[in-house]
DNA sequence: TCGATATTTATCGAATCATTGAGGTGAATG
DNA sequence: CATTCACCTCAATGATTCGATAAATATCGA
Protein backbone atom coordinates (compact mmCIF):
# COMPACT_ATOMS: atom_id res chain seq x y z
CA UNK A 1 0.00 0.00 0.00
CA UNK A 2 1.78 3.50 -1.03
CA UNK A 3 1.08 7.06 0.47
CA UNK A 4 -1.71 7.73 -2.35
CA UNK A 5 -3.74 4.69 -1.31
CA UNK A 6 -3.53 5.62 1.88
CA UNK A 7 -4.42 9.23 1.92
CA UNK A 8 -7.13 7.75 -0.51
CA UNK A 9 -8.42 5.48 1.98
CA UNK A 10 -8.14 7.98 4.74
CA UNK A 11 -9.85 10.42 3.33
CA UNK A 12 -12.63 8.07 2.54
CA UNK A 13 -12.88 7.24 6.14
CA UNK A 14 -12.73 10.78 7.30
CA UNK A 15 -16.65 11.14 6.55
CA UNK A 16 -19.67 10.85 9.58
CA UNK A 17 -21.32 8.66 7.07
CA UNK A 18 -18.62 6.53 5.67
CA UNK A 19 -17.01 6.00 9.33
CA UNK A 20 -20.69 4.85 10.32
CA UNK A 21 -21.16 2.16 7.32
CA UNK A 22 -17.85 1.42 7.45
CA UNK A 23 -17.97 0.21 11.20
CA UNK A 24 -21.54 -1.48 10.76
CA UNK A 25 -19.51 -3.50 7.56
CA UNK A 26 -17.00 -4.56 9.99
CA UNK A 27 -19.43 -5.54 12.50
CA UNK A 28 -21.08 -7.29 10.13
CA UNK A 29 -18.23 -9.14 9.37
CA UNK A 30 -18.04 -11.62 5.83
CA UNK A 31 -21.55 -11.75 5.60
CA UNK A 32 -21.91 -8.24 5.03
CA UNK A 33 -24.96 -5.76 4.46
CA UNK A 34 -26.94 -4.72 1.42
CA UNK A 35 -26.59 -0.69 0.00
CA UNK A 36 -30.39 -0.46 1.24
CA UNK A 37 -29.89 -2.11 4.78
CA UNK A 38 -27.26 0.33 4.91
CA UNK A 39 -29.55 3.22 3.86
CA UNK A 40 -31.65 2.29 6.44
CA UNK A 41 -29.43 1.51 9.35
CA UNK A 42 -28.08 4.85 9.37
CA UNK A 43 -31.22 6.57 7.99
CA UNK A 44 -29.20 8.36 5.14
CA UNK A 45 -31.33 8.71 1.40
CA UNK A 46 -30.56 6.19 -0.91
CA UNK A 47 -28.84 7.91 -3.45
CA UNK A 48 -26.65 9.61 -0.81
CA UNK A 49 -25.57 5.93 0.46
CA UNK A 50 -24.85 4.75 -2.81
CA UNK A 51 -22.69 7.98 -3.20
CA UNK A 52 -20.39 7.27 -0.09
CA UNK A 53 -20.58 3.13 -0.83
CA UNK A 54 -19.00 3.87 -4.27
CA UNK A 55 -16.38 6.20 -2.62
CA UNK A 56 -15.45 3.83 -0.30
CA UNK A 57 -15.35 1.21 -3.10
CA UNK A 58 -13.14 3.31 -4.50
CA UNK A 59 -10.65 3.64 -1.33
CA UNK A 60 -10.81 -0.18 -1.82
CA UNK A 61 -11.91 -0.49 1.40
CA UNK A 62 -14.94 -2.29 0.95
CA UNK A 63 -16.29 -4.96 -1.91
CA UNK A 64 -18.82 -5.66 -3.39
CA UNK A 65 -21.38 -8.78 -4.87
CA UNK A 66 -24.80 -8.98 -5.99
CA UNK A 67 -26.96 -11.16 -4.25
CA UNK A 68 -30.22 -11.10 -6.51
CA UNK A 69 -31.83 -7.92 -6.65
CA UNK A 70 -29.06 -6.98 -3.61
CA UNK A 71 -26.03 -5.20 -3.74
CA UNK A 72 -24.07 -6.81 -0.94
CA UNK A 73 -20.67 -4.59 0.88
CA UNK A 74 -18.50 -6.41 2.80
CA UNK A 75 -15.54 -4.87 4.67
CA UNK A 76 -12.13 -5.70 3.28
CA UNK A 77 -10.03 -6.42 6.19
CA UNK A 78 -6.93 -6.73 4.40
CA UNK A 79 -7.32 -3.10 3.72
CA UNK A 80 -7.87 -2.16 6.59
CA UNK A 81 -4.98 -3.82 7.97
CA UNK A 82 -2.65 -2.59 5.16
CA UNK A 83 -3.75 0.78 6.17
CA UNK A 84 -2.88 0.42 9.67
CA UNK A 85 0.90 -1.33 9.03
CA UNK A 86 1.33 1.77 7.23
CA UNK A 87 0.77 3.97 9.51
CA UNK A 88 2.66 1.99 12.64
CA UNK A 89 5.55 1.43 10.36
CA UNK A 90 9.05 1.01 11.49
CA UNK A 91 7.39 2.95 14.48
CA UNK A 92 9.84 4.36 17.00
CA UNK A 93 12.50 3.80 14.87
CA UNK A 94 11.91 -0.57 15.11
CA UNK A 95 13.35 0.09 18.67
CA UNK A 96 12.33 0.43 22.81
CA UNK A 97 8.73 1.95 22.05
CA UNK A 98 7.06 4.33 23.66
CA UNK A 99 4.74 2.92 26.51
CA UNK A 100 1.61 3.06 24.34
CA UNK A 101 2.91 2.98 20.88
CA UNK A 102 1.21 0.75 18.68
CA UNK A 103 3.59 -1.56 17.86
CA UNK A 104 4.31 -2.26 21.88
CA UNK A 105 6.28 -5.18 21.41
CA UNK A 106 9.56 -3.39 22.15
CA UNK A 107 8.56 -1.71 25.29
CA UNK A 108 10.44 -4.37 27.02
CA UNK A 109 13.08 -2.39 27.40
CA UNK A 110 11.98 -1.13 30.91
CA UNK A 111 13.44 2.20 32.28
CA UNK A 112 14.21 3.37 28.43
CA UNK A 113 11.54 5.83 29.05
CA UNK A 114 11.62 7.97 32.13
CA UNK B 1 -13.31 8.55 21.56
CA UNK B 2 -16.14 9.48 19.47
CA UNK B 3 -17.49 9.58 16.10
CA UNK B 4 -16.19 13.34 15.60
CA UNK B 5 -13.29 13.04 17.27
CA UNK B 6 -12.09 9.73 14.88
CA UNK B 7 -13.73 11.74 11.74
CA UNK B 8 -11.26 14.93 12.55
CA UNK B 9 -8.47 12.69 13.00
CA UNK B 10 -8.80 10.62 10.04
CA UNK B 11 -9.31 13.71 8.23
CA UNK B 12 -6.41 15.04 9.65
CA UNK B 13 -4.13 12.24 8.31
CA UNK B 14 -6.15 11.56 4.94
CA UNK B 15 -3.30 14.49 3.02
CA UNK B 16 -0.38 13.60 1.48
CA UNK B 17 1.94 15.94 3.79
CA UNK B 18 0.12 15.48 6.81
CA UNK B 19 0.52 11.64 6.69
CA UNK B 20 3.98 12.09 5.81
CA UNK B 21 4.86 14.24 8.77
CA UNK B 22 2.71 11.82 10.75
CA UNK B 23 5.02 8.75 9.78
CA UNK B 24 8.07 10.71 10.20
CA UNK B 25 6.86 11.39 13.92
CA UNK B 26 6.04 7.73 14.40
CA UNK B 27 9.24 6.96 13.84
CA UNK B 28 10.78 9.34 15.37
CA UNK B 29 9.65 8.11 18.81
CA UNK B 30 9.31 10.06 22.20
CA UNK B 31 12.06 12.77 21.24
CA UNK B 32 10.11 13.93 18.48
CA UNK B 33 10.98 16.40 15.61
CA UNK B 34 11.27 19.86 15.04
CA UNK B 35 8.40 22.16 13.36
CA UNK B 36 11.71 23.49 11.00
CA UNK B 37 13.34 19.80 10.21
CA UNK B 38 10.23 18.88 9.55
CA UNK B 39 9.39 20.91 6.76
CA UNK B 40 13.07 20.14 5.77
CA UNK B 41 12.66 16.50 5.63
CA UNK B 42 9.59 16.92 3.36
CA UNK B 43 10.39 20.20 1.35
CA UNK B 44 7.25 22.00 2.61
CA UNK B 45 7.52 25.65 3.14
CA UNK B 46 7.45 27.07 6.91
CA UNK B 47 4.12 28.16 6.80
CA UNK B 48 2.62 24.91 5.28
CA UNK B 49 3.84 22.88 7.85
CA UNK B 50 2.77 25.04 10.66
CA UNK B 51 -0.84 24.79 8.74
CA UNK B 52 -0.41 21.23 8.82
CA UNK B 53 1.22 20.64 12.42
CA UNK B 54 -1.73 22.64 13.61
CA UNK B 55 -4.39 20.40 11.99
CA UNK B 56 -2.73 17.67 13.59
CA UNK B 57 -2.77 18.54 16.88
CA UNK B 58 -6.02 20.03 16.65
CA UNK B 59 -6.86 16.38 15.72
CA UNK B 60 -4.77 15.45 18.93
CA UNK B 61 -2.58 13.15 16.25
CA UNK B 62 0.42 14.79 17.78
CA UNK B 63 1.43 17.08 20.64
CA UNK B 64 4.00 19.85 21.33
CA UNK B 65 6.42 20.95 23.26
CA UNK B 66 8.96 23.84 23.52
CA UNK B 67 12.43 23.68 23.42
CA UNK B 68 14.60 26.90 23.04
CA UNK B 69 13.60 27.91 19.99
CA UNK B 70 12.50 24.84 18.40
CA UNK B 71 9.28 23.29 18.87
CA UNK B 72 9.22 19.76 18.58
CA UNK B 73 6.42 17.44 17.99
CA UNK B 74 5.90 13.82 18.51
CA UNK B 75 3.51 11.52 17.91
CA UNK B 76 0.27 10.86 20.17
CA UNK B 77 0.31 7.14 20.24
CA UNK B 78 -2.63 6.63 22.66
CA UNK B 79 -4.57 8.63 20.28
CA UNK B 80 -3.40 6.28 17.52
CA UNK B 81 -4.32 3.45 19.34
CA UNK B 82 -7.90 4.92 19.74
CA UNK B 83 -8.36 5.09 16.25
CA UNK B 84 -7.53 1.99 15.67
CA UNK B 85 -9.53 0.53 18.06
CA UNK B 86 -12.84 2.50 17.19
CA UNK B 87 -12.44 0.47 13.70
CA UNK B 88 -12.11 -2.41 14.59
CA UNK B 89 -14.69 -2.40 17.40
CA UNK B 90 -16.74 -5.32 17.84
CA UNK B 91 -15.29 -6.64 14.66
CA UNK B 92 -17.14 -9.36 12.96
CA UNK B 93 -19.46 -8.98 15.37
CA UNK B 94 -16.93 -10.33 18.01
CA UNK B 95 -16.81 -14.09 17.27
CA UNK B 96 -15.62 -16.15 14.05
CA UNK B 97 -13.55 -13.04 12.51
CA UNK B 98 -12.53 -13.51 8.84
CA UNK B 99 -8.99 -14.84 7.76
CA UNK B 100 -7.90 -11.33 7.69
CA UNK B 101 -9.33 -9.00 10.10
CA UNK B 102 -7.44 -6.66 12.25
CA UNK B 103 -9.13 -8.66 15.39
CA UNK B 104 -7.78 -11.99 14.56
CA UNK B 105 -7.98 -13.57 17.60
CA UNK B 106 -11.16 -15.49 16.41
CA UNK B 107 -9.93 -17.01 13.24
CA UNK B 108 -9.25 -19.87 15.26
CA UNK B 109 -12.30 -21.79 14.79
CA UNK B 110 -11.01 -23.46 11.73
CA UNK B 111 -13.32 -23.94 8.59
CA UNK B 112 -15.85 -20.77 10.01
CA UNK B 113 -15.39 -19.90 6.98
CA UNK B 114 -14.67 -21.46 3.36
C1' DT C 1 17.39 46.71 23.24
C1' DC C 2 18.72 45.14 18.40
C1' DG C 3 19.04 41.65 14.96
C1' DA C 4 18.52 36.90 13.66
C1' DT C 5 16.11 32.59 13.78
C1' DA C 6 11.85 29.71 14.39
C1' DT C 7 7.12 29.46 14.08
C1' DT C 8 2.41 31.13 13.56
C1' DT C 9 -1.38 33.92 11.60
C1' DA C 10 -3.96 36.09 7.79
C1' DT C 11 -5.64 36.15 3.33
C1' DC C 12 -7.11 34.59 -1.24
C1' DG C 13 -7.93 31.86 -5.47
C1' DA C 14 -8.44 27.18 -7.12
C1' DA C 15 -9.92 22.80 -6.27
C1' DT C 16 -12.48 19.30 -4.01
C1' DC C 17 -16.47 17.43 -1.43
C1' DA C 18 -21.43 16.51 0.36
C1' DT C 19 -26.08 16.60 -0.59
C1' DT C 20 -30.16 15.97 -3.21
C1' DG C 21 -33.53 14.98 -6.85
C1' DA C 22 -34.38 13.14 -11.40
C1' DG C 23 -33.69 9.66 -14.48
C1' DG C 24 -31.63 5.03 -15.87
C1' DT C 25 -30.03 -0.10 -15.45
C1' DG C 26 -30.53 -4.88 -14.07
C1' DA C 27 -33.07 -8.63 -11.82
C1' DA C 28 -37.16 -10.88 -10.09
C1' DT C 29 -42.30 -11.53 -10.45
C1' DG C 30 -46.83 -11.90 -12.38
C1' DC D 1 -43.76 -8.63 -21.75
C1' DA D 2 -44.68 -5.19 -18.37
C1' DT D 3 -44.16 -3.98 -13.64
C1' DT D 4 -41.87 -3.50 -9.48
C1' DC D 5 -37.93 -3.32 -6.66
C1' DA D 6 -33.07 -2.28 -5.49
C1' DC D 7 -29.55 0.33 -6.78
C1' DC D 8 -26.72 3.49 -9.52
C1' DT D 9 -25.31 7.74 -12.30
C1' DC D 10 -25.66 12.55 -13.43
C1' DA D 11 -25.71 17.47 -12.68
C1' DA D 12 -26.24 21.65 -9.74
C1' DT D 13 -25.34 24.01 -5.51
C1' DG D 14 -23.20 25.38 -1.15
C1' DA D 15 -19.46 24.47 1.94
C1' DT D 16 -14.81 23.12 3.05
C1' DT D 17 -9.87 22.60 2.10
C1' DC D 18 -5.07 23.32 0.05
C1' DG D 19 -1.07 25.89 -1.11
C1' DA D 20 1.46 30.00 -1.30
C1' DT D 21 2.83 34.64 -0.09
C1' DA D 22 3.30 38.20 3.23
C1' DA D 23 3.06 39.98 7.71
C1' DA D 24 3.20 39.09 12.79
C1' DT D 25 4.90 36.88 17.07
C1' DA D 26 8.25 34.59 20.17
C1' DT D 27 12.89 33.35 21.62
C1' DC D 28 17.81 33.75 21.84
C1' DG D 29 22.58 35.90 21.80
C1' DA D 30 25.26 40.14 21.86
Amino acid sequence: MNAMEVVRALGALAQEHRLAVYRLLVQAGPDGMAAGALADALGVPASSMSFHLAQLAYAGLVSQRRQSRSIIYTADYQAMNALMAYMTENCCGGVACAPDAPCNPAAAEEGALP
